[in-house]
DNA sequence: GTGTCATGCGTAT
DNA sequence: TACGCCTGACACG
């Protein structure tokens, strides 16, 4: 479930357990075996994310960067530790911890130049929202002749959001997913990055993605919710929109399916 | 067992 | 716009 909140969350969970420690590195499936041997047993300085991308900062400055794709799952253990998938791509172990990659795709060692480049070609991150990061947004989306819902997706623009925040964002902020970005006005992209910043943020705090707002659903249901009870849009095509019970739409926008409410997002 | 789908992205055409 | 790549869950027969 890789969006950026999933990101931001595992460097801060796995950080807690690995950094500053020294690691037992290795690949039990044998892609990433050359790259472990030569960070087996090195310190683990730090772990950080931008956008939907990890980064793991070894002593030597040696920096593993993955990025999950769509496949990619981590696994944290306590001992004793499980036999690992034949598909782990990285394994990293403490006495206490052990961290299992599978399927992910991307993961390659990187100098500190070569992560910079990366970092570089994405967007601002929402989770981070540094200073300047709201005006750098709209500058650079509020010319832009593509789709909102193309626009939001694309990591140069915002560094994070995934298919299942870009039609829960555009919902909240009642825009159709094919307007024009240039057609938006720029408070209203501001409002985007808005709730991009509370939702990404709120989904990294729970380890869910839940766009309801408590006044469209009993507050005491709120931690009990299912999948398509935490969601406005996401994948209820054909259902009653939770606030004006018009049912959802869907169609592919760049291979992908956006949903949204005829009535409150209008085109 | 087989087929399909999925919260992604890079490259070729 | 099409395809390739990475894996696991689930529906179906």
């Amino acid at each position: 479930m890789p969006e950026g909140h999933v990101l931001h969350r595992a460097a801060r969970l796995q950080g807690k357990r690995f950094n500053g420690h020294e690691l037992a590195v290795s690949s039990p499936q044998g892609r990433f075996a050359d790259e472990a041997r030569q960070l087996d047993g090195q310190v683990l300085e730090m772990i950080s994310a931008k956008g939907k991308h990890i980064f793991y900062r070894f002593e030597s400055d040696d920096t593993i960067h993955v990025h999950l794709g769509l496949f990619g799952k981590y696994r944290l253990s306590k001992p004793p530790f499980p036999t690992p998938s034949p598909n782990c791509r990285l394994l990293m172990q403490t006495d206490e911890n052990e961290l299992h990659l599978a399927g992910p795709n991307q993961c390659r060692i990187l100098n500190g130049e070569e992560v910079d480049e990366v970092l570089n070609r994405l967007g601002p991150d929402p989770i981070v929202n540094a200073k300047g990061d709201r005006e750098e947004f709209i500058r650079r989306v509020e010319r832009r002749k593509i789709p909102i819902g193309r626009a939001i997706m694309d990591q140069n623009l915002m560094a994070g959001v995934g298919n299942v925040y870009r039609s829960e964002l555009l919902f909240q902020i009642g825009v159709h997913p094919w307007r024009k970005a240039n057609e938006i006005f720029p408070e209203t992209l501001g409002q985007l990055w808005d709730h991009a910043v509370r939702e990404l943020k709120a989904g990294e705090r729970v380890g869910k993605i839940i766009t309801v707002d408590p006044v469209d659903v009993d507050a005491e249901k709120r931690s009990q919710l299912t999948r398509h009870e935490r969601l406005y849009a996401y994948k209820r095509h054909g259902k009653p929109c939770r606030r004006c019970e018009t049912p959802i739409k869907h169609e592919d926008i760049d291979g992908r399916n956006a949903w949204w409410c005829p009535t409150c997002q209008p085109a």
